[in-house]
DNA sequence: ATGTTTTTGATTGATTTTGATTGATTTATG
DNA sequence: CATAAATCAATCAAAATCAATCAAAAACAT
Protein backbone atom coordinates (compact mmCIF):
# COMPACT_ATOMS: atom_id res chain seq x y z
CA UNK A 1 0.00 0.00 0.00
CA UNK A 2 1.32 3.43 -1.07
CA UNK A 3 2.11 6.13 1.73
CA UNK A 4 -0.48 8.35 -0.44
CA UNK A 5 -3.26 5.76 -0.90
CA UNK A 6 -3.20 4.98 3.13
CA UNK A 7 -3.16 8.92 3.77
CA UNK A 8 -6.41 9.15 1.35
CA UNK A 9 -7.79 6.04 3.60
CA UNK A 10 -7.85 7.95 6.57
CA UNK A 11 -9.47 10.79 5.05
CA UNK A 12 -12.39 9.12 3.94
CA UNK A 13 -12.40 7.06 6.94
CA UNK A 14 -12.55 10.52 8.98
CA UNK A 15 -15.16 11.80 6.32
CA UNK A 16 -17.63 9.45 6.58
CA UNK A 17 -17.38 8.74 10.76
CA UNK A 18 -16.12 12.29 12.02
CA UNK A 19 -13.35 10.70 14.17
CA UNK A 20 -11.30 7.85 14.21
CA UNK A 21 -9.08 5.60 16.99
CA UNK A 22 -5.79 4.72 15.84
CA UNK A 23 -6.63 0.91 16.05
CA UNK A 24 -9.51 1.82 13.79
CA UNK A 25 -7.22 2.75 11.02
CA UNK A 26 -4.71 0.20 11.96
CA UNK A 27 -7.45 -2.14 11.26
CA UNK A 28 -8.45 -1.25 8.05
CA UNK A 29 -5.03 -0.12 6.37
CA UNK A 30 -3.12 -3.49 7.79
CA UNK A 31 -0.26 -0.68 8.59
CA UNK A 32 1.51 -0.17 11.77
CA UNK A 33 0.76 1.28 14.85
CA UNK A 34 3.98 3.79 14.22
CA UNK A 35 3.73 4.21 10.70
CA UNK A 36 -0.54 5.80 11.54
CA UNK A 37 0.99 7.69 13.90
CA UNK A 38 3.48 9.09 11.66
CA UNK A 39 0.83 9.61 9.03
CA UNK A 40 -1.49 11.33 11.55
CA UNK A 41 1.19 14.08 12.16
CA UNK A 42 1.83 14.86 8.59
CA UNK A 43 -1.94 15.21 8.04
CA UNK A 44 -2.85 17.33 10.87
CA UNK A 45 0.65 19.93 9.66
CA UNK A 46 -1.12 19.51 6.14
CA UNK A 47 -4.33 20.62 8.62
CA UNK A 48 -6.28 17.94 6.82
CA UNK A 49 -7.20 16.84 10.71
CA UNK A 50 -6.94 17.45 14.13
CA UNK A 51 -5.03 14.73 16.31
CA UNK A 52 -6.88 13.83 19.49
CA UNK A 53 -5.48 11.58 21.96
CA UNK A 54 -6.21 8.01 20.76
CA UNK A 55 -7.20 9.50 17.43
CA UNK A 56 -8.06 11.92 15.00
CA UNK A 57 -10.81 14.34 13.92
CA UNK A 58 -12.40 15.94 10.92
CA UNK A 59 -10.88 19.30 10.64
CA UNK A 60 -13.51 21.40 9.22
CA UNK A 61 -11.56 24.30 7.65
CA UNK A 62 -12.35 23.16 4.05
CA UNK A 63 -16.01 23.20 4.74
CA UNK A 64 -15.90 26.79 6.29
CA UNK A 65 -14.24 28.10 2.88
CA UNK A 66 -17.66 27.54 1.30
CA UNK A 67 -19.05 30.34 3.88
CA UNK A 68 -18.20 33.55 1.74
CA UNK A 69 -20.27 31.89 -1.43
CA UNK A 70 -22.92 31.05 1.03
CA UNK A 71 -23.42 34.44 3.12
CA UNK A 72 -23.51 36.28 0.29
CA UNK A 73 -26.45 34.95 -1.14
CA UNK A 74 -28.07 36.23 2.38
CA UNK A 75 -30.14 39.13 1.84
CA UNK A 76 -29.06 39.94 -1.17
CA UNK A 77 -31.90 42.51 -3.02
CA UNK A 78 -31.14 44.15 0.66
CA UNK A 79 -27.45 44.58 0.30
CA UNK A 80 -27.90 45.97 -2.99
CA UNK A 81 -30.33 48.48 -2.19
CA UNK A 82 -28.50 49.77 0.61
CA UNK A 83 -25.50 49.90 -1.55
CA UNK A 84 -27.28 51.41 -4.33
CA UNK A 85 -27.82 54.28 -1.92
CA UNK A 86 -24.38 54.26 -0.65
CA UNK A 87 -23.52 54.91 -3.77
CA UNK A 88 -25.16 58.16 -4.51
CA UNK A 89 -23.84 59.45 -1.60
CA UNK A 90 -20.36 59.52 -3.69
CA UNK A 91 -19.17 62.42 -5.51
CA UNK A 92 -16.64 62.41 -8.32
CA UNK A 93 -13.08 63.22 -7.05
CA UNK A 94 -13.91 61.19 -3.92
CA UNK A 95 -11.36 59.02 -2.13
CA UNK A 96 -13.32 55.95 -0.77
CA UNK A 97 -12.61 53.40 1.73
CA UNK A 98 -14.23 50.18 1.19
CA UNK A 99 -14.50 48.22 3.89
CA UNK A 100 -14.42 44.07 3.42
CA UNK A 101 -17.15 42.07 3.48
CA UNK A 102 -20.57 41.05 1.24
CA UNK A 103 -22.45 44.42 1.88
CA UNK A 104 -19.94 46.76 0.83
CA UNK A 105 -18.70 44.86 -1.96
CA UNK A 106 -22.42 45.07 -4.20
CA UNK A 107 -21.54 48.93 -3.75
CA UNK A 108 -19.00 48.41 -6.68
CA UNK A 109 -21.39 48.24 -9.95
CA UNK A 110 -22.83 51.52 -8.88
CA UNK A 111 -19.56 53.11 -8.83
CA UNK A 112 -18.68 52.58 -11.97
CA UNK A 113 -18.47 55.84 -13.91
CA UNK A 114 -17.80 58.02 -10.97
CA UNK A 115 -14.25 59.19 -11.03
CA UNK A 116 -13.11 57.97 -7.77
CA UNK A 117 -10.26 56.47 -6.04
CA UNK A 118 -11.02 53.42 -4.17
CA UNK A 119 -8.70 51.46 -0.99
CA UNK A 120 -10.25 48.33 -0.10
CA UNK A 121 -9.06 45.57 2.39
CA UNK A 122 -11.72 42.73 0.89
CA UNK A 123 -9.40 40.81 -1.61
CA UNK A 124 -13.04 39.65 -3.17
CA UNK A 125 -13.69 43.17 -4.08
CA UNK A 126 -10.71 43.57 -5.97
CA UNK A 127 -11.60 41.59 -9.04
CA UNK A 128 -14.45 43.81 -9.34
CA UNK A 129 -13.12 47.21 -8.87
CA UNK A 130 -10.42 46.26 -12.10
CA UNK A 131 -13.39 44.85 -13.76
CA UNK A 132 -15.25 48.59 -13.56
CA UNK A 133 -12.24 50.29 -14.35
CA UNK A 134 -11.70 51.77 -10.95
CA UNK A 135 -8.45 53.15 -9.97
CA UNK A 136 -8.03 51.17 -7.08
CA UNK A 137 -5.22 50.64 -4.19
CA UNK A 138 -5.61 47.50 -1.52
CA UNK A 139 -4.25 47.64 2.25
CA UNK A 140 -1.73 45.40 2.82
CA UNK A 141 -2.05 42.52 5.63
CA UNK A 142 -2.36 38.80 6.47
CA UNK A 143 -5.16 37.22 4.83
CA UNK A 144 -7.85 35.96 6.52
CA UNK A 145 -9.06 32.93 4.24
CA UNK A 146 -12.34 32.32 5.25
CA UNK A 147 -13.20 35.94 4.87
CA UNK A 148 -11.12 37.29 2.11
CA UNK A 149 -9.97 40.44 4.55
CA UNK A 150 -6.63 41.90 5.06
CA UNK A 151 -5.98 42.48 8.73
CA UNK A 152 -3.54 42.63 11.30
CA UNK A 153 -0.89 45.36 11.97
CA UNK A 154 0.72 45.65 8.48
CA UNK A 155 -2.89 46.16 7.09
CA UNK A 156 -3.81 49.03 9.63
CA UNK A 157 -0.26 50.70 9.19
CA UNK A 158 -0.99 50.69 5.31
CA UNK A 159 -4.40 52.30 5.58
CA UNK A 160 -2.63 55.04 7.80
CA UNK A 161 -0.96 56.06 4.18
CA UNK A 162 -4.48 57.27 3.35
CA UNK A 163 -7.43 59.86 4.28
CA UNK A 164 -10.91 59.05 3.16
CA UNK A 165 -13.52 61.38 1.75
CA UNK A 166 -15.93 58.78 3.07
CA UNK A 167 -15.50 55.59 4.49
CA UNK A 168 -18.29 52.54 4.23
CA UNK A 169 -18.29 49.73 6.32
CA UNK A 170 -20.01 47.21 7.22
CA UNK A 171 -20.53 45.31 10.07
CA UNK A 172 -21.51 41.92 12.13
CA UNK A 173 -24.46 43.44 14.65
CA UNK A 174 -25.50 47.04 15.74
CA UNK A 175 -27.39 47.37 19.00
CA UNK A 176 -28.76 50.58 20.32
CA UNK A 177 -26.62 50.32 23.27
CA UNK A 178 -23.47 48.18 22.30
CA UNK A 179 -22.71 50.08 19.21
CA UNK A 180 -21.26 48.40 15.70
CA UNK A 181 -19.45 44.89 16.65
CA UNK A 182 -18.02 42.24 14.68
CA UNK A 183 -16.37 39.19 15.76
CA UNK A 184 -12.92 39.68 14.70
CA UNK A 185 -11.08 42.37 17.02
CA UNK A 186 -8.60 42.33 14.15
CA UNK A 187 -11.22 43.27 11.95
CA UNK A 188 -12.85 45.65 14.62
CA UNK A 189 -9.44 47.40 14.86
CA UNK A 190 -9.47 48.10 10.63
CA UNK A 191 -12.79 49.67 10.77
CA UNK A 192 -12.28 51.72 13.35
CA UNK A 193 -8.53 53.32 11.96
CA UNK A 194 -10.59 53.42 8.59
CA UNK A 195 -13.20 55.64 10.48
CA UNK A 196 -10.55 57.65 12.24
CA UNK A 197 -8.82 58.71 8.71
CA UNK A 198 -12.36 59.35 6.98
CA UNK A 199 -14.56 62.77 7.01
CA UNK A 200 -17.28 60.95 6.87
CA UNK A 201 -17.88 57.11 8.04
CA UNK A 202 -21.41 55.20 6.90
CA UNK A 203 -22.24 51.51 7.98
CA UNK A 204 -23.75 49.54 5.65
CA UNK A 205 -26.14 46.80 7.83
CA UNK A 206 -28.95 45.22 6.69
CA UNK A 207 -31.96 44.09 8.98
CA UNK A 208 -30.88 40.88 9.82
CA UNK A 209 -27.64 42.55 11.70
CA UNK A 210 -30.29 44.62 13.90
CA UNK A 211 -29.87 44.12 17.68
CA UNK A 212 -27.18 41.33 17.14
CA UNK A 213 -24.23 41.67 19.36
CA UNK A 214 -20.73 39.81 19.06
CA UNK A 215 -17.24 39.89 20.44
CA UNK A 216 -15.71 43.21 19.56
CA UNK A 217 -17.00 46.64 19.52
CA UNK A 218 -15.97 48.99 16.65
CA UNK A 219 -17.17 51.90 18.03
CA UNK A 220 -20.50 53.42 19.11
CA UNK A 221 -23.82 54.04 16.92
CA UNK A 222 -23.65 57.62 17.06
CA UNK A 223 -19.83 57.87 15.04
CA UNK A 224 -20.91 56.65 11.94
CA UNK A 225 -23.87 57.15 9.78
CA UNK A 226 -26.17 54.05 9.54
CA UNK A 227 -27.55 52.97 6.23
CA UNK A 228 -30.60 50.08 6.73
CA UNK A 229 -33.20 48.34 5.43
CA UNK A 230 -36.47 46.84 6.47
CA UNK A 231 -36.64 48.33 10.08
CA UNK A 232 -39.71 48.59 11.55
CA UNK A 233 -40.56 52.16 11.86
CA UNK A 234 -40.34 52.95 15.92
CA UNK A 235 -37.29 51.04 15.44
CA UNK A 236 -35.43 54.07 13.43
CA UNK A 237 -37.45 56.52 14.79
CA UNK A 238 -35.44 54.96 18.44
CA UNK A 239 -32.26 54.48 16.66
CA UNK A 240 -32.19 57.71 15.05
CA UNK A 241 -32.30 59.47 18.62
CA UNK A 242 -29.14 58.40 18.80
CA UNK A 243 -27.23 58.45 15.52
CA UNK A 244 -27.91 59.36 11.89
CA UNK A 245 -30.00 56.86 10.10
CA UNK A 246 -31.09 55.94 6.74
CA UNK A 247 -33.92 53.44 6.98
CA UNK A 248 -34.68 51.97 3.11
CA UNK A 249 -37.48 49.57 2.47
CA UNK A 250 -37.56 47.02 0.12
CA UNK B 1 6.45 -2.98 -26.61
CA UNK B 2 6.53 0.83 -27.85
CA UNK B 3 7.59 3.67 -25.21
CA UNK B 4 4.73 5.58 -26.22
CA UNK B 5 2.69 2.54 -25.91
CA UNK B 6 4.28 2.00 -22.35
CA UNK B 7 2.77 5.64 -21.56
CA UNK B 8 -0.39 5.01 -22.77
CA UNK B 9 -0.93 2.10 -20.58
CA UNK B 10 0.10 3.65 -17.41
CA UNK B 11 -2.29 6.66 -18.01
CA UNK B 12 -5.10 3.99 -18.59
CA UNK B 13 -4.12 2.54 -15.49
CA UNK B 14 -3.99 5.63 -13.90
CA UNK B 15 -7.45 6.36 -15.10
CA UNK B 16 -9.01 3.01 -13.64
CA UNK B 17 -7.24 2.88 -10.40
CA UNK B 18 -6.21 6.68 -9.67
CA UNK B 19 -3.25 5.23 -7.64
CA UNK B 20 -0.92 2.83 -8.81
CA UNK B 21 2.72 1.27 -7.67
CA UNK B 22 5.53 0.41 -10.01
CA UNK B 23 5.14 -2.97 -9.08
CA UNK B 24 1.62 -2.71 -10.24
CA UNK B 25 2.61 -0.94 -13.82
CA UNK B 26 5.72 -4.04 -14.14
CA UNK B 27 3.31 -6.91 -14.13
CA UNK B 28 1.15 -5.25 -16.48
CA UNK B 29 3.47 -3.95 -19.16
CA UNK B 30 6.58 -6.45 -18.80
CA UNK B 31 8.88 -4.09 -18.78
CA UNK B 32 11.69 -3.69 -15.85
CA UNK B 33 11.65 -1.07 -13.13
CA UNK B 34 14.54 1.13 -14.24
CA UNK B 35 12.25 1.45 -17.44
CA UNK B 36 9.14 2.34 -15.11
CA UNK B 37 10.80 4.51 -12.70
CA UNK B 38 12.01 6.14 -16.74
CA UNK B 39 8.74 7.14 -17.51
CA UNK B 40 6.89 8.17 -14.49
CA UNK B 41 9.81 10.63 -14.53
CA UNK B 42 8.66 11.25 -18.11
CA UNK B 43 5.30 11.62 -17.57
CA UNK B 44 5.41 13.77 -14.49
CA UNK B 45 7.61 15.99 -16.62
CA UNK B 46 4.91 16.51 -18.99
CA UNK B 47 2.48 17.20 -15.91
CA UNK B 48 -0.14 13.64 -16.90
CA UNK B 49 0.84 12.69 -13.44
CA UNK B 50 2.63 13.06 -10.43
CA UNK B 51 4.99 10.72 -8.42
CA UNK B 52 4.88 9.44 -5.01
CA UNK B 53 7.09 7.50 -3.32
CA UNK B 54 6.48 3.77 -4.46
CA UNK B 55 4.26 4.93 -7.29
CA UNK B 56 2.43 7.61 -9.33
CA UNK B 57 -1.20 9.42 -8.61
CA UNK B 58 -3.12 11.19 -11.21
CA UNK B 59 -2.39 14.79 -11.16
CA UNK B 60 -4.95 17.04 -9.46
CA UNK B 61 -2.89 19.88 -11.23
CA UNK B 62 -5.30 19.49 -14.10
CA UNK B 63 -8.37 18.83 -12.05
CA UNK B 64 -7.31 22.42 -10.50
CA UNK B 65 -9.44 25.80 -11.98
CA UNK B 66 -6.47 28.12 -12.93
CA UNK B 67 -7.09 31.54 -13.70
CA UNK B 68 -7.24 32.27 -17.63
CA UNK B 69 -4.18 34.36 -18.19
CA UNK B 70 -2.04 31.18 -16.45
CA UNK B 71 -3.49 29.17 -19.16
CA UNK B 72 -2.55 31.37 -22.21
CA UNK B 73 0.93 31.99 -20.19
CA UNK B 74 3.68 30.95 -22.29
CA UNK B 75 6.02 28.58 -22.06
CA UNK B 76 4.07 27.19 -19.05
CA UNK B 77 5.45 23.47 -19.17
CA UNK B 78 9.02 25.21 -18.99
CA UNK B 79 7.13 27.50 -16.35
CA UNK B 80 6.15 24.92 -13.98
CA UNK B 81 9.93 23.15 -14.51
CA UNK B 82 11.46 26.09 -13.23
CA UNK B 83 9.03 26.78 -10.56
CA UNK B 84 9.32 22.90 -9.23
CA UNK B 85 12.72 23.19 -8.98
CA UNK B 86 12.79 26.75 -7.03
CA UNK B 87 10.06 24.89 -4.83
CA UNK B 88 12.49 22.33 -3.60
CA UNK B 89 15.12 25.08 -2.51
CA UNK B 90 12.37 26.13 0.10
CA UNK B 91 12.39 24.77 3.82
CA UNK B 92 10.03 24.15 6.62
CA UNK B 93 9.96 27.95 8.43
CA UNK B 94 10.94 29.68 5.41
CA UNK B 95 10.11 33.35 4.89
CA UNK B 96 9.15 33.81 0.89
CA UNK B 97 8.75 36.40 -1.08
CA UNK B 98 6.66 36.00 -4.03
CA UNK B 99 6.74 38.33 -6.51
CA UNK B 100 3.72 38.78 -9.38
CA UNK B 101 4.26 36.96 -12.63
CA UNK B 102 3.10 34.31 -14.24
CA UNK B 103 6.35 32.40 -13.20
CA UNK B 104 6.47 32.57 -10.24
CA UNK B 105 2.48 31.58 -9.68
CA UNK B 106 3.04 28.11 -10.62
CA UNK B 107 5.36 27.80 -7.42
CA UNK B 108 2.66 28.01 -5.51
CA UNK B 109 1.15 24.35 -6.02
CA UNK B 110 4.57 22.86 -5.29
CA UNK B 111 4.18 24.54 -1.95
CA UNK B 112 1.38 23.01 -0.55
CA UNK B 113 2.71 20.78 2.08
CA UNK B 114 5.68 23.01 3.44
CA UNK B 115 5.40 24.91 6.55
CA UNK B 116 5.80 28.32 5.38
CA UNK B 117 4.76 31.77 4.92
CA UNK B 118 4.05 33.51 1.92
CA UNK B 119 4.61 37.52 1.20
CA UNK B 120 3.48 38.49 -2.46
CA UNK B 121 2.38 41.43 -4.84
CA UNK B 122 0.51 39.73 -6.67
CA UNK B 123 -2.79 39.61 -7.08
CA UNK B 124 -3.28 36.32 -9.00
CA UNK B 125 -1.39 34.50 -6.20
CA UNK B 126 -3.52 35.26 -3.78
CA UNK B 127 -6.59 32.81 -4.52
CA UNK B 128 -4.05 29.96 -4.96
CA UNK B 129 -2.05 30.76 -2.44
CA UNK B 130 -5.36 30.33 0.14
CA UNK B 131 -6.73 27.45 -1.93
CA UNK B 132 -3.31 25.56 -0.74
CA UNK B 133 -4.14 26.78 3.05
CA UNK B 134 -0.25 28.34 2.69
CA UNK B 135 -0.42 31.37 5.37
CA UNK B 136 0.07 34.22 3.17
CA UNK B 137 0.26 37.89 3.56
CA UNK B 138 0.22 40.70 0.64
CA UNK B 139 1.90 44.65 0.12
CA UNK B 140 -0.45 46.58 -0.24
CA UNK B 141 -0.39 49.01 -3.01
CA UNK B 142 -2.11 50.54 -6.25
CA UNK B 143 -3.79 47.85 -8.20
CA UNK B 144 -2.33 47.57 -11.47
CA UNK B 145 -5.03 46.41 -13.55
CA UNK B 146 -2.79 45.15 -16.56
CA UNK B 147 -0.72 42.44 -14.96
CA UNK B 148 -2.62 42.23 -11.34
CA UNK B 149 0.75 43.72 -9.56
CA UNK B 150 0.89 45.60 -6.54
CA UNK B 151 3.02 48.74 -6.97
CA UNK B 152 4.08 52.35 -5.82
CA UNK B 153 5.01 54.01 -2.56
CA UNK B 154 2.36 51.91 -0.86
CA UNK B 155 3.55 48.61 -2.17
CA UNK B 156 7.68 49.43 -1.07
CA UNK B 157 6.53 50.62 2.33
CA UNK B 158 4.94 47.25 3.34
CA UNK B 159 7.21 45.71 1.77
CA UNK B 160 9.74 47.36 4.64
CA UNK B 161 7.95 45.73 7.56
CA UNK B 162 9.59 41.90 6.40
CA UNK B 163 12.52 40.01 6.27
CA UNK B 164 12.72 37.07 4.22
CA UNK B 165 14.73 33.54 3.91
CA UNK B 166 14.06 33.30 0.05
CA UNK B 167 13.16 35.79 -2.60
CA UNK B 168 11.77 34.44 -5.82
CA UNK B 169 11.53 37.24 -8.66
CA UNK B 170 9.82 37.00 -12.23
CA UNK B 171 11.90 39.40 -14.94
CA UNK B 172 10.85 40.39 -18.34
CA UNK B 173 14.24 39.83 -19.41
CA UNK B 174 18.29 39.16 -18.64
CA UNK B 175 21.54 40.49 -20.10
CA UNK B 176 25.01 39.35 -19.72
CA UNK B 177 25.78 42.77 -19.97
CA UNK B 178 22.55 44.89 -18.58
CA UNK B 179 21.73 42.33 -16.12
CA UNK B 180 17.81 41.85 -15.12
CA UNK B 181 15.34 43.98 -16.44
CA UNK B 182 11.21 44.93 -16.62
CA UNK B 183 8.97 47.34 -18.23
CA UNK B 184 7.68 49.25 -15.26
CA UNK B 185 9.94 50.99 -13.27
CA UNK B 186 8.03 50.92 -10.18
CA UNK B 187 8.03 47.21 -10.57
CA UNK B 188 11.76 47.34 -10.74
CA UNK B 189 12.02 49.03 -7.87
CA UNK B 190 9.46 46.58 -6.33
CA UNK B 191 11.79 44.09 -7.26
CA UNK B 192 14.78 45.73 -6.04
CA UNK B 193 13.34 46.09 -2.36
CA UNK B 194 12.27 42.54 -2.31
CA UNK B 195 15.92 41.92 -2.81
CA UNK B 196 17.46 43.53 -0.12
CA UNK B 197 15.22 42.17 2.23
CA UNK B 198 15.91 38.51 1.81
CA UNK B 199 18.74 36.25 2.62
CA UNK B 200 18.99 34.65 -0.91
CA UNK B 201 17.14 36.30 -4.24
CA UNK B 202 16.39 33.85 -7.15
CA UNK B 203 15.37 35.11 -9.99
CA UNK B 204 12.52 32.54 -12.54
CA UNK B 205 13.20 32.95 -15.62
CA UNK B 206 12.42 30.59 -18.78
CA UNK B 207 14.59 30.40 -22.45
CA UNK B 208 12.45 33.44 -23.66
CA UNK B 209 14.01 35.84 -21.50
CA UNK B 210 17.19 35.35 -22.44
CA UNK B 211 18.68 38.70 -23.88
CA UNK B 212 15.87 40.84 -23.76
CA UNK B 213 16.56 44.24 -22.58
CA UNK B 214 13.60 46.51 -21.32
CA UNK B 215 13.50 49.79 -20.04
CA UNK B 216 14.25 49.46 -16.28
CA UNK B 217 17.25 47.49 -14.55
CA UNK B 218 16.56 45.85 -11.49
CA UNK B 219 20.10 45.04 -11.36
CA UNK B 220 23.26 43.10 -12.32
CA UNK B 221 22.79 39.20 -13.24
CA UNK B 222 25.45 38.60 -9.96
CA UNK B 223 23.15 40.01 -7.04
CA UNK B 224 20.44 37.18 -7.60
CA UNK B 225 20.82 33.56 -8.52
CA UNK B 226 18.88 32.38 -11.89
CA UNK B 227 17.02 29.44 -12.14
CA UNK B 228 16.04 29.27 -16.35
CA UNK B 229 16.18 26.01 -18.70
CA UNK B 230 16.19 25.32 -22.34
CA UNK B 231 19.28 27.40 -22.53
CA UNK B 232 22.38 26.12 -25.16
CA UNK B 233 25.48 24.87 -22.53
CA UNK B 234 27.64 27.59 -24.21
CA UNK B 235 25.16 30.07 -22.63
CA UNK B 236 24.83 28.94 -19.45
CA UNK B 237 28.93 28.32 -19.00
CA UNK B 238 29.09 32.14 -20.37
CA UNK B 239 26.13 33.18 -17.68
CA UNK B 240 27.59 31.33 -14.68
CA UNK B 241 31.02 33.04 -15.22
CA UNK B 242 29.09 35.96 -13.83
CA UNK B 243 26.45 34.67 -11.80
CA UNK B 244 24.79 31.49 -10.28
CA UNK B 245 22.91 30.05 -12.37
CA UNK B 246 20.88 26.81 -12.84
CA UNK B 247 20.05 25.59 -15.93
CA UNK B 248 17.11 23.22 -16.12
CA UNK B 249 15.96 21.35 -19.76
CA UNK B 250 13.03 20.16 -20.22
C1' DA C 1 26.96 -3.53 -43.75
C1' DT C 2 28.76 -0.13 -40.46
C1' DG C 3 28.76 3.28 -37.09
C1' DT C 4 25.74 6.17 -34.17
C1' DT C 5 22.06 7.10 -31.22
C1' DT C 6 18.37 5.59 -28.29
C1' DT C 7 16.30 2.46 -25.25
C1' DT C 8 16.61 -0.96 -22.00
C1' DG C 9 17.66 -3.81 -17.78
C1' DA C 10 20.91 -4.71 -14.18
C1' DT C 11 23.67 -2.89 -10.50
C1' DT C 12 25.27 0.40 -7.30
C1' DG C 13 24.97 3.05 -3.08
C1' DA C 14 21.88 6.70 -1.20
C1' DT C 15 17.47 7.86 0.55
C1' DT C 16 12.95 7.00 2.34
C1' DT C 17 9.65 4.33 4.62
C1' DT C 18 8.51 1.04 7.88
C1' DG C 19 7.64 -1.68 12.24
C1' DA C 20 9.45 -2.80 16.70
C1' DT C 21 11.09 -1.07 20.99
C1' DT C 22 12.13 2.24 24.40
C1' DG C 23 10.81 5.17 28.15
C1' DA C 24 7.88 9.38 28.83
C1' DT C 25 3.30 11.31 29.05
C1' DT C 26 -1.53 11.28 29.31
C1' DT C 27 -5.90 9.32 30.59
C1' DA C 28 -8.79 6.22 33.17
C1' DT C 29 -9.90 3.86 37.54
C1' DG C 30 -10.20 2.70 42.14
C1' DC D 1 -4.38 10.91 45.35
C1' DA D 2 -2.06 6.96 43.60
C1' DT D 3 -1.87 3.30 40.48
C1' DA D 4 -2.72 0.96 36.21
C1' DA D 5 -3.63 1.19 31.43
C1' DA D 6 -3.36 3.39 27.32
C1' DT D 7 -1.21 6.39 24.32
C1' DC D 8 2.52 9.03 23.03
C1' DA D 9 7.20 10.80 20.75
C1' DA D 10 11.77 9.35 19.84
C1' DT D 11 14.99 6.09 18.22
C1' DC D 12 16.87 2.33 15.50
C1' DA D 13 17.66 -1.23 12.19
C1' DA D 14 15.53 -3.66 8.39
C1' DA D 15 13.10 -3.30 4.15
C1' DA D 16 11.59 -0.84 0.26
C1' DT D 17 12.31 2.51 -2.97
C1' DC D 18 15.05 5.81 -5.13
C1' DA D 19 18.42 8.27 -8.64
C1' DA D 20 22.58 7.51 -11.07
C1' DT D 21 25.51 4.79 -13.81
C1' DC D 22 26.88 1.50 -17.27
C1' DA D 23 26.97 -1.96 -20.69
C1' DA D 24 24.09 -4.68 -23.74
C1' DA D 25 20.34 -4.61 -27.02
C1' DA D 26 17.54 -2.32 -30.26
C1' DA D 27 16.49 1.20 -33.51
C1' DC D 28 18.33 4.31 -36.54
C1' DA D 29 20.87 6.65 -40.24
C1' DT D 30 24.32 6.45 -43.71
Amino acid sequence: MLTTERHEMILNLLKEKQIVTIQEITDVTDASESTIRRDLTELEKRGDLERVHGGARFNERKVQEYSISEKESQNLQEKIEIAKYAASLVKDGDCIFLDAGTTTIQLIPFLQHKDVIVVTNGLPHIDLLTKHGITSYVTGGLIKAKTGALIGPQAIKSLNDFCFDLCFLGVNGFHYEFGYNTPDPEEAHIKQTAHKLAKVSYVLADHSKHKKVSFSKIFDLAKARLITSNLPKNEVETLSEITDIKGLST
